[in-house]
DNA sequence: CATGAATGAGCGTTCATTCAT
DNA sequence: AATGAATGAACGCTCATTCAT
């Protein structure tokens, strides 16, 4: 029998437990924080959120702040999980695959994503280290894309960094209302329809074509 | 005697030392607000800042978050006064000046707007009553602006909504960066070619045009 | 069916063995509570430094208080053994012997005599209960001592009780430095030599004699 | 007239106001950290030995920190203090002049000086850092002072380091349970009287003097 | 018997606001 | 009108103790 890795299960069991709890008490702190800011979140909210008392909450996280910086990490793995889907898109998939990825990505754990906004428009260090750090190898890349499908004659030559915060402009546009929570998130559907309407007027522009 | 308008002049002359009292009051807590937040600014951080006594603000204000209402009430007016312009423009001038008035109304008092961004991003009350309930307007006449521009035949056949969307994305992102403060204000000529640019990308899209 | 004395020495053992766990636990808290206080000294120390879960703890003490309690006690008992010691020295044996024998007796379970002297001198109910309690006899002694010197001619006709309280004045000099951990504990022979000096000092004192 | 200095003494007013404050409180702390400890002590205690708000005190210590430094600090000060006088005593003085002079300082303030031994005999940055910093010198000039006496042909050839550690002891005897709160403290002539005893015991010894 | 998890009570501290001058 | 002082309410957090396994 295999029973030769008990003491493995057994920590594994009891980890899987505290992260569990983890999350528990990250999906609820995150949804506090976003409806009313870090700040005004206090730690009898959140207790009361995943009914614990407030002392229990202690034992899994070592105060408010760091139940903050761990949603601020995992977004960030999150930008950065981005990336390696990104550098091969642009040669194998077409442009619309990259945006509807970029949206299905962003909106996944929107309220996580709402606070990370909200803490990076305050402050300044998370703006840097947390934000702006892993954001950045993601605008390079879709510069390098516009540059390359510039150079292959498909795009006109324009500036390809103005044309990179063009497409997070959209990006933006689309995702935002989602994240503030005054749309509901689009089914994978409208996702996809969005996107193509999207690439289409960026490929396009608003003008008709002269016959 | 000499007391025909003394009174409304005294009066006059003591509410204008108030309000310009206020302004000061307002531009030291919006500054603050910006930097940390409204709820981390502390009444003692705005009368250091403006140089008073902490209880002296309580002359002017009825308390922090009369403040806070003054500047959120403030930039609902500026958004306002946008309409006028806008109102007018379409048929005069071209989509530039558009894009352009819109920017400059924006960045001026950016400390201001960053604040009011702060807010609606957290406060559900303020998205709704200062930032919707003052932008709607703003985003009809574009869509009306545009629905114009197709049945001209200037603009192919969109989605206005769609459409007035876009054109609010380039403008966030043209527009975040500096009201966020990562980057510095562009001068009118930066945000005329920046204007210029924008509107060409929207009309025409990256695409090249096919022989 | 040997199960005449089973359950007796199965108990006994079970006894020791739980004896010696409370004395683990005993020299780990005397040793943290010495070093950063009672109060400051958390079961959470306790449990650390004796490496057990927290809890258990509460199956050889009723609390963090028992623990103090406890050893409080046993430094009273330790003080009653000095008097057993004591009445039947003066006369067979020599001053220096009693000091050397006090000075080995406090000197030994040094931490726990530190944690008694700082309760004590904040406690006044451990300063009675347990420390001018069982002292009161001892300075007795002292004092019966010295009369019975001054009454053989020994000793000049000084005031016993001031007599008695010098000895001890010494004693917490030499003594007190090592309790507090700012020296080391004297070597039996260092011991010696310094009892010695001291009842030289105190038989002779300072000044020199006159031809 | 002398009112040219009103700002002077407006500000001075005020800031005896502030240091009368800061007394009252400091008295009252050191009453408490006295009978109870400092850990034990809490600021609503505080609070409410003094009579006020306990938001109240943070206008006057940063903390409860603050107030036990600030204890210390002026106990070290006034072990300081001691020297000055100490250093132009052994010429012109008698002996009992300098004990008695030692134990009036000691004295006055006992509760604080309970504090700082309660904090020196846990603390080790304390005893080194507020107790044996600010007594070393005191006690090289005790032991100049038997040295000098030594070779004056006064005192016979002990070791001056033990001898000064003696005076300490017979001080430490003396003024310990006044400190601790045992024994009243001394009326002055009280005072004087032991002092002579002492000094006494210490020239002498108890040896009787053989014809 | 041993223990990690849970918790109520309470701590030191902050702060918007009011009060007395 | 201006202000330093005062404060109640609430916050983040700790810890001795209990509970469930």
């Amino acid at each position: 029998m295999n029973n030769q890795s008990p003491p493995l299960k057994e920590k594994t069991r009891h980890e899987r437990r505290i992260q569990r709890q983890r999350r528990v008490i990250m999906d609820a702190s995150a949804m506090l924080f976003a409806q009313k800011g870090y700040r005004a979140t206090t730690i009898r909210d959140i207790a009361q959120a995943v009914d614990m008392g407030e002392s229990t909450l202690y034992g899994y996280f070592t105060g408010k702040q760091e139940v903050l910086q761990t949603i601020l990490s995992q977004q960030a793995e999150m930008v950065d999980s981005l990336l390696v889907h990104l550098a091969e898109l642009p040669d194998r998939k077409s442009f619309v695959d990259l945006v509807d990825l970029l949206m299905e990505k962003i909106l996944t754990g929107a309220v996580y994503n709402r606070v990370v906004i909200a803490e990076a428009w305050i402050d300044d260090e998370v703006l840097r280290g947390f934000v702006l750090a892993h954001w950045r190898p993601i605008l390079d890349t879709l510069q390098d894309f516009i540059s390359a499908r510039i150079s292959a004659g498909i795009f006109r030559p324009i500036d390809p960094g103005l044309g990179a915060r063009m497409i997070v402009a959209f990006f933006i546009a689309a995702v935002l209302p989602v994240l503030r929570g005054v749309e509901p998130p689009p089914s994978p559907r409208q996702r996809r329809r969005l996107a193509e309407s999207t690439v289409e007027l960026i490929s396009g522009g608003f003008n008709a074509r002269m016959g």
